[in-house]
DNA sequence: CCGTGAATTCGACATACGTCTATGTTGACA
DNA sequence: TGTCAACATAGACGTATGTCGAATTCACGG
């Protein structure tokens, strides 16, 4: 039980070539991030006490509201986001197992 | 002498939300990372031996050369890669303190 | 029921992006 | 000097992307 199915992905980048499939899974996690306003909507999510957050609470980056809607179906679909309605409100929080596939792909340990 | 400016960025996207201005240039390091034949590049660069490899070495991704030439263009202005000319071929190495700062941000520790 | 507030969807638009072919540039070597 | 090979740049073209305002859905409360 101590081993989720954590979705390894991939080895480092620095220790193997990735495959074509597997450049373009991680690609399209890449892409959602590369977007400025889509990166501080995670970050907002991200860093929110409790690990959630409703869109109202993060909908100021810049943009009107159906942007930031916008943005955040691309970072669902892109599998980082995942979103969960509560009466009025709708709140998002990170997907786990995805931050750690980033990591491990990012070399974390050195 | 054993820390050279690392350019430490951000925080862990988990403690803190990004400025406008970091989301900005980290945006553009996941931008750049964000496309499938780019992200092969970088890959096939930084698992190469040595540390680097010239673009005879990785010009295989199914592209045509000019194209692979932007692709490897686009990954040098966001600091992810960096180039050197030496003789007739033009060697491509990772910024080695990028890795670093986009693992910081992926909080890898955890 | 009807109205109100939260969030998503729709349609339109300008701009950015990825790709190609054609052309340049640079260095090595007769 | 001339030629060849390795890369880069330029220009063109179709598609994808980010943004907005307007309309829509959904849940709650009177």
């Amino acid at each position: 039980m101590l081993a989720p199915e954590v979705v390894p992905c991939c080895p480092p980048l620095t220790s193997a070539e990735l495959s074509e499939a597997d450049a373009a899974r991680m690609a399209a996690m890449f892409k959602a991030l590369g977007d400025p306003v889509r990166l501080r909507l995670f970050s907002k999510v991200a860093s929110h006490p409790g690990g959630e957050a409703c869109v109202c609470d993060i909908q100021d980056v810049g943009v009107s509201q159906p942007t930031v809607s916008h943005h955040l179906k691309k970072l669902r679909e892109a599998g980082l986001l995942a979103s969960e309605r509560r009466g009025t409100w709708v709140y998002y929080r990170v997907e786990p197992s995805v931050l750690a596939g980033l990591a491990q792909l990012l070399d974390l340990n050195r």
